[in-house]
DNA sequence: CCATTAACGACTA
DNA sequence: TAGTCGTTAATGG
């Protein structure tokens, strides 16, 4: 299980040389956008392949009765598209969560850099199975565990996912500000149970603010207990 | 245990 | 100002 959300954050090109990288020119030129920004959407023309060089991005569906769906929360290094999360007919919103910036590349490209460098097909696939896995996983909690674990799996998830760097720390701040309404959307609940549940998380030390309207902060072995309790 | 409904003050586009 | 956010409470499955 640990070594399954170590997977999901390996970057797709670790592990290449400098020059390798070099090599690998086909990556459209990289801009900052800001904030708030939708990279992709039903109505845009998407690419296959997106690669998130810094910041965060969330994924987010939208209800025919105009409700959003979060699906996942991703940081630096993750990548998403037309095979990892676009499946072919799935309106599919993916905007900035902060600055960012964000590589695209087209079939062409993606094929093109495969033919290079047949690693990378190797190191996509095992991108998607850990993708895949997590998805499995929260699946299994939908249907026998409480809002409680999802939510403790979710931070849990977060946390490896947006800051990779801090999993040595006791305390790993998840660097992104979300409202009760998307971890609400992510866990299959509704903000009026996730509320009180928040509250008694930061009691038990699990979970802990910034600031007023700052970003969380996870207490890693604490939650990782409450996780492998029956509750 | 949890969704639903209602309601309220605080905050924000 | 209208809509969103966090919170509490009552109710019912």
């Amino acid at each position: 299980m640990e070594l399954i959300t170590y997977l999901s954050r390996v970057d797709l090109f670790k592990g290449l040389s400098e020059e390798e990288l070099q090599q690998l020119n086909h990556i459209t030129p990289l801009e900052v956008r800001p904030r708030g920004t939708v990279i992709a959407s039903p109505y845009m023309e998407h690419k296959v392949l997106y690669i998130i060089k810094s910041g965060s991005v969330r994924l987010y569906k939208v209800t025919e009765d105009g409700k959003e769906l979060t699906l996942d929360i991703l940081g630096t290094g993750h990548l998403f598209g037309e095979i990892t999360s676009f499946r072919s007919g799935v309106p599919l919103f993916a905007v900035t969560m902060e600055d960012s910036v964000i590589c695209e590349m087209d079939s062409g490209q993606f094929r093109k850099a495969i033919t290079e460098k047949p690693e990378l097909a190797l190191k996509y696939i095992e991108i998607v199975t850990a993708r895949l896995q997590e998805t499995e996983d929260m699946l299994e909690y939908m249907a026998y565990g409480s809002v409680r674990k999802r939510l403790l799996y979710l931070f849990n998830k977060l946390a490896s996912k947006l800051n990779p760097s801090a999993s040595n720390e006791e305390w790993i701040p998840i660097s992104v500000q979300i409202t009760h309404q998307e971890l609400a959307s992510m866990t299959g609940s509704i903000r009026e149970t996730v509320t009180p549940i928040l509250n008694q998380l930061a009691e038990e030390g699990i979970l802990r603010r910034e600031g007023a309207r700052k970003p969380y902060s996870i207490h890693r072995s604490r939650l990782q207990a409450a996780l492998s309790e029956s509750k």
